[in-house]
DNA sequence: TAACAATAACACATATTTGTGTTTATTATA
DNA sequence: TATAATAAACACAAATATGTGTTATTGTTA
C-alpha cells in the first residue's frame, strides 16, 4: 500500500513529464523558459521533491497552461 | 505593478481562506484536520510562504476538495 | 466591561527545496 | 561504432518552508 502523499508527488511528476513531452520540450529548455535550474525539472518529475507554489507558477506559465491543469 | 509570482501566492492564500470559511472551519480545526501545525494556515493565507506539494494535499485532502480546486 | 475564541505576529531549531556545479548513464542518430 | 543530446545522479551552500512554542491583537458574546 502506498503513502498517499508520495504518491501525490509521484502523479505530480508524471505529469508535468506528460505536458513537457507534448510539448516537445526537453528539460533543458523547459527549465530556460521557466527561469529555473535544469536540474529542477528532473528532480519534479523523478519525485524527488515536493516542489513551491512559485516554481509551480514558472513552470506552467512557461508550459503556457493554467496551473490548474497540472492538477488534473 | 505587482510581481507575479507573489500575486499568485497572494491570489493562493485568499482562495484558501475563502474555501476554509465556506467550510466553516477555523484555522485551527483544519490544521488539525490536515494535521499541519495551527500557524500554517495562517502564513499560507496571509501568503507570508509559497507552500509544498505535500502540504497543498494535506490542506485539500481536509477540505475534502479535489487540488485543482483550490487553483481556481 | 469582562471573558472567550480566533487570528496575527513573533522567535527559533529542524527539514526541505532551491540554486549551482560536476560527473555518470541513457537514448537517439549519423 | 562513434558522437551528440538528453536525462540521471551526485555534492554542497543558501534560501525557504516546516514544526513548535509563546505573546499580542482582533472580534464576538455574555
Amino acid at each position: 500500500m502506498e503513502n498517499e502523499e508520495e504518491n501525490f508527488i509521484k502523479n505530480f511528476g508524471l505529469r508535468l513529464r506528460f505536458l513537457r513531452l507534448e510539448k516537445k520540450l526537453s528539460q533543458e529548455m523547459l527549465a530556460n523558459d521557466a527561469n529555473i535550474p535544469i536540474n529542477q525539472i528532473g528532480r519534479i518529475e523523478r519525485a524527488e521533491i515536493g516542489t513551491t507554489l512559485n516554481t509551480i507558477f514558472k513552470i506552467c506559465k512557461a508550459l503556457d497552461i493554467p496551473v490548474k491543469d497540472i492538477f488534473d
